[in-house]
This record gives C-alpha cells, sequence and structure tokens, in this order.
RNA sequence: GCGGUUGUAGUCUAGUUUGGUUAGGACUUGGGCCUUCCAAGCCUACGACCCGGGUUCAAAUCCCGGCAGCCGCACCA
C-alpha cells in the first residue's frame, strides 16, 4: 500500500510522526518534522500567493481561544455536539438520534438531549445489538473547553474553525474594506475538534491547520468579473444527481457548469476552478481529483450549495481535502443578532430609484394648542401608521380615532393634511453573502506526499513539485578528496547565500547519495567530479529522469533558480 | 466509545508457548578505508524489550491497569 509507505518515509526522513512518541503518544496529533515544516510552510506560501497575491485577499489571524458568546452565536456549543446513548448491558454506545430515526422512521436531529432521553424510554427503544436498556441521552460535544482568566468564570473553547475570526470583526474588515463588496479575508491557522476516536493518521486530528477564505458578496450579485479566465477549465464533477442515481461524474468546462446550472453560481465556479488549479500546481494529477456536491441531506442547513474536493487515496478512498460553500448571509446574520450590531453593508443602487408617496401632514398650529404636552407623541405615532388607514376613517367617520397610552384623542380632518412626496432611495442595506473555500492543510499535504511517491528500480522516489520542495538541490563531491569537498562546500554555501535550501553531503558512496536525495525529494543534486577540477564545471542532474548535464559553476545558481522557477526546462540547459 | 489483536534500536525482525548467562540478526545511521556517477565491498561505532503496578529469588516473557498501532462495529454538525 502506498499510505503505509509514504507514512514510512514520512517518520523516517522527518516529514511526520506522531506526536509525543516517548510518553507512548496521544491519538490525534502529530508533529511535523524539519522537513515537514517546511513542505507546509511551501504549500501555505504557495495558497498565499494564489488568494492573497492574485485574488487581492487580505490575511488576518485572530485567537485560536474563543468565548463562549461566540461560538454560542455561530451555533458551535448547542449543534456541534453529537447526542449519544449506551447500552447498560453490552455497553454498545450509540448516536441516541440514529437510534430513534431507525426505529421510528422519525427526524429528531437537532432535538434536546432531554426529549431524546424521553422518547428513548416512552418508546421503549432497546440495543439494537443485544436488547438491553439504554442510559440517558448525553450531549458529547467535539469543542475542545476551557476556561479564561485566574479565577475561571468565563468559559472557552478552542476553535473549531478559523471562519468564526473572520466573521466577529465584520464591521472593521467592512470598514478597511471601505464599505464595498465583495471583498475577500483569508486566516490561515490551528483549529481544534476533539474527535472521539481519531485512528486515520494525519486524515482525523484533532488540532489541524485550515486555510480559509470568507468572500463576502452581494446576494444579488454572484458572478465574477474574472471568470472568464476560467471559462474554459475542465472540472470533474459529482453533481449529488449522479450519486443518488448511482451515476459516474462527469467532465465539464466550468462555463457550461454554470450554464446547465450544476453549479449554483458563477462565484462558486470560479472558487472550484481556483482550487483546481492550486492543487494542479502542487503536482496532484487531475485524474485522483473530483468534485463531489453535498447531497441535500448532508448539506448543512445554512448552505445553498456546496461541494467538496475530494481526493483517491488507496488507503481511505475518496477523502474531502477542501469543502467549497456558499453560506448564504447565516454567519453575519447570527452574529448580528446574538451581538446587537449591524453587520450589515450599504449597497447603492446605480441609479438612485424613486417613489413617490403618500404621507401624512400635520399642522401644528392647531396639534400644539389642541393636545398640548401630548402632540409630539401623536406626531409619533402617526408616522407609523397607514396614510389610508386614516383617509378610511375620515372618509366613513368623519375622524380618526387613536388610543396612546390608554387616552384616547380624535384627530379631524382639519388638523391633519395629506401630502404626496417624493422619495429618492439611492441604495438598501444587505447582508452579504459568504462564499467560503476551506482547505485542510494537512490532508492536502498527505496527499501531496502519497501522490509524489514513485517506485523506479527498486528505489523510491519522492517526485515533490521543485516549487514546493524543502531542499532545493543537493551538493556532493564523487570522491572524498580534499580538492573536491573544498569546491562541493563552497558551492553549497553559495546556495545557501543565494536563499537556495541545500544540502551538501559526502557519506558513503555517490549511489547511495543520490537515492538519499530522491527519497527525501530533492529535485536536483551537483556533483563535483575530476572534470570540475580542470575545467570548473559540475554535473546538474534531475530527479525525474536520472539526466545529468555539464555546466559551469559559475552558472550553477542562476541555472537552478531558474529551474526552479519554471523558467527553464532541464532539457535546454 | 465497544470488541478482537499487537507493542523488542531509525526500520524489519529472533527470543515470549515452558520466567533464568551479556536480548541475537539484517538493513539504516555516524566515523574510517576503498572507490571515476546511481543504495557495491571492508573495518568500526552508536542504538531497543511502550508506560505503571503486581506475582517471583528472578519478568521482554506471567497477571492487572494505562497508552498507542492495526482490524471490525460505532462515530466523523
Amino acid at each position: 500500500m502506498t499510505d503505509s509507505k509514504i507514512m514510512n518515509i514520512a517518520k523516517k526522513r522527518g516529514y511526520l510522526w506522531s506526536s509525543f512518541e516517548i510518553y507512548s503518544g496521544s491519538a490525534g496529533f502529530f508533529d511535523y518534522g524539519p522537513l515537514g515544516a517546511i513542505l507546509k510552510n511551501n504549500i501555505i506560501e504557495k495558497w498565499r500567493n494564489y488568494y492573497i497575491t492574485h485574488e487581492g485577499f487580505y490575511e488576518i489571524e485572530s485567537p485560536t481561544i474563543m468565548p463562549e458568546e461566540a461560538l454560542k452565536a455561530s451555533g458551535h456549543v448547542d449543534h456541534f455536539t453529537d447526542p449519544m446513548t449506551e447500552c447498560k448491558e453490552c455497553m454498545e454506545v450509540y448516536r441516541a438520534d440514529h437510534i430513534i430515526e431507525a426505529v421510528l422512521n422519525k427526524d429528531v436531529e437537532g432535538q434536546e438531549d432531554h426529549i431524546l432521553t424521553k422518547i428513548l424510554s416512552d418508546k421503549q427503544i432497546k440495543c439494537p445489538k443485544c436488547g438491553g436498556p439504554l442510559t440517558h441521552v448525553w450531549s458529547y460535544n467535539l469543542m475542545f473547553q476551557t476556561l479564561i482568566g485566574a479565577k475561571g468564570k468565563k468559559t472557552g473553547y478552542m476553535r473549531p474553525e478559523t471562519a468564526q475570526g473572520i466573521f466577529i470583526p465584520f464591521k472593521r474588515l467592512l470598514r478597511f474594506f471601505r464599505g464595498k463588496l465583495p471583498f475577500g479575508v483569508v486566516q490561515i491557522g490551528k483549529a481544534y475538534r476533539n474527535e472521539i476516536s481519531p485512528r486515520q493518521g494525519v486524515i482525523r486530528l484533532r488540532e489541524f491547520t485550515q486555510a480559509e477564505a470568507e468572500i463576502f458578496v452581494d446576494p444579488k450579485n454572484k458572478t465574477h468579473p474574472k471568470f472568464n479566465n476560467m471559462a474554459e477549465d475542465i472540472l470533474t464533477l459529482f453533481p449529488s444527481e449522479n450519486q443518488l442515481k448511482k451515476e459516474k461524474t462527469e467532465r465539464i468546462n466550468a462555463k457550461k457548469a454554470v450554464e446547465e446550472g450544476l453549479i449554483s453560481s458563477e462565484i462558486l465556479t470560479y472558487q472550484l476552478c481556483l482550487a483546481a488549479r492550486f492543487l494542479s500546481d502542487l503536482g496532484i494529477p487531475a485524474d485522483v481529483i473530483r468534485f463531489r456536491q453535498h447531497l441535500p441531506t448532508e448539506m448543512a442547513h445554512y448552505a445553498i450549495d456546496c461541494w467538496d474536493v475530494e481526493v483517491k487515496t488507496d488507503r481511505f478512498g475518496w477523502i474531502e481535502i477542501i469543502g467549497i460553500a456558499d453560506r448564504t448571509d447565516f454567519d453575519l446574520k447570527s452574529h448580528g443578532k446574538h451581538s446587537n450590531e449591524d453587520l450589515s453593508v450599504f449597497i447603492e443602487y446605480n441609479k438612485p430609484k424613486t417613489v413617490t408617496k403618500l404621507v401624512v401632514k400635520h399642522n401644528m398650529k392647531k396639534f400644539g394648542p389642541l393636545f398640548k404636552a401630548d402632540a409630539p407623541k401623536i406626531i409619533n405615532k402617526l408616522e407609523d401608521l397607514k396614510v389610508s388607514d386614516i383617509q378610511k376613517a375620515f372618509k366613513k367617520e368623519g375622524v380618526f380615532k387613536i388610543e396612546i397610552d390608554g387616552k384616547n384623542y380624535e384627530l379631524s380632518p382639519d388638523i391633519i393634511s395629506f401630502q404626496e412626496i417624493e422619495d429618492i432611495i439611492r441604495g438598501e442595506k444587505v447582508i452579504p453573502h459568504v462564499i467560503e473555500p476551506s482547505y485542510g492543510i494537512d490532508r492536502i499535504i498527505y496527499t501531496v506526499l502519497l501522490h509524489s511517491y514513485t517506485e523506479y528500480n527498486g528505489r523510491s522516489f519522492l517526485k515533490l513539485e521543485k516549487g514546493i520542495a524543502p531542499i532545493k538541490v543537493a551538493v556532493f563531491p564523487l570522491l572524498n578528496n580534499e580538492d573536491m569537498v573544498k569546491i562541493a562546500h563552497s558551492i553549497k554555501d553559495e546556495f545557501r547565500n543565494q536563499n537556495i535550501i541545500s544540502e551538501y553531503d559526502g557519506s558513503g558512496t555517490i549511489g547511495r547519495r543520490y537515492a538519499r536525495c530522491d527519497e527525501i525529494g530533492i529535485p536536483f543534486a551537483v556533483t563535483v567530479d575530476h572534470e570540475t577540477l580542470e575545467d570548473n564545471t559540475v554535473t546538474i542532474r534531475n530527479r525525474n529522469n536520472l539526466k545529468q548535464t555539464r555546466i559551469p559553476i559559475k552558472n550553477i545558481y542562476d541555472v537552478l533558480k531558474d529551474l526552479i522557477e519554471d523558467n527553464l526546462n532541464f532539457e535546454d540547459i
């Protein structure tokens, strides 16, 4: 299995290892070793290049510990839980709502624990395995809880996603972007979920890294100005309909996918294309990637449309590495409600709209003497009333009767007039919708490693894209003689001076050194040999095809930079 | 979280049944020799019984608990 081979190399060569090993470990936690940490940084740097440099989004960083209120508003305190029940006899643990649904064929998702407990006892539901009695229902919340402050009176949680950290300072962000939609904000950081039983290596971690972008858009305009750049990109889609009908995926270009309504909006499709391009840049082949649409039943209640980018693995099958969702206005609405803040955006119309409407005018000269101190109250009330109701009353009864705070007033037509006025409406307040691409960085790293693994002549290769490979070049002396060693060291030092991560290796034989650097994925190797001593040239070797070519030492640094930055093909040196 | 199963150097493994000498081997790694380009050879060195408790004169070995890995079930808004 490629999985076990790659995890073995990752462990041996310093990419990934399970954490706290000397204390016999703790499931769901992984260390990035020396090479793993560089690989991760390189991938994140590329991600930043995509989303910040090219899309024009901005990055923020918010705390990983969040106070309870914030996560109450997001729904995580109440709903990021599973209702559990246990059989008193065989100790089997179940999802309480699943058991009830299976027996009663009734959807009870989201019901409170005591209600589920009541249903279990009322309906005499027993353990499906042994028929034993079930315990009361308890909630297992997947968030890590902690206490904030010396007295620990305030409950906090480790954030279960980075997204909330972007929604909460929305007003500040809106101000930063000078009040105009659309705009995008990204956050890269740790998120925490206390998984019940994480047993899938780096695929299900209790502490993991997310890279998320929240793109705030006008709900009435989900187009994308640069969609044309992506229109011809081919996507492998697995729409919900195909899943339900047990049909296969389909390859379709982006433009058609929008036209046929397979994907709900242009901007969402744009994000799918962007994700596909990013993964391709990481060296993940297109044929192991598909976009799977969430089924209506699995989609979070607030989302309109959601697509998982899935990648094929030999051990886990298809796994989700990116989720791309239209979260609508759910999050901002909810935070607005809980915090009593206005999280809407004023969107100006292209042309102001003029509406004519009938308004009530009061004659203050008569109002004042007539109602004295009560006059302002009455005028206030009049503004809230329907003009037509007052007109109707005048027609029918000749007067309009009004009751304020238990007191009755009669208004006659001579103190009130009606006037038609023109109102200019320049725009409206709306709560933006959110388009969210959410990347699981750890899973992407696993995918990159998995699909870069190759065997050739019984040797292992990590064919990492040169752009993300941790070490870019290895420098060897062909033999361990003093002159060659000296030159090789000086070449390595010069690479380092030029900000290229390089390593010197003089141990064992040349073949062993090549094999070692192939296994950790170094794309290029430079060897100092006898000819070097005569004419100052060295060989440079391409990991991907083992080919070598000779170039002068003085050119090697520029050539290597060009190779890494894709400005030069190895064949053209 | 439940059940089964396993835990010996960086990796793979012998030894555990039947408790008893200095825990053996291979590969890897470090140092050296040799060597004109893809894990060759020679010398040499480093390196391990998952953790805790119990039984015993004596525990890698038997018993209990914990932790971790694997498999199955469950779980994965």
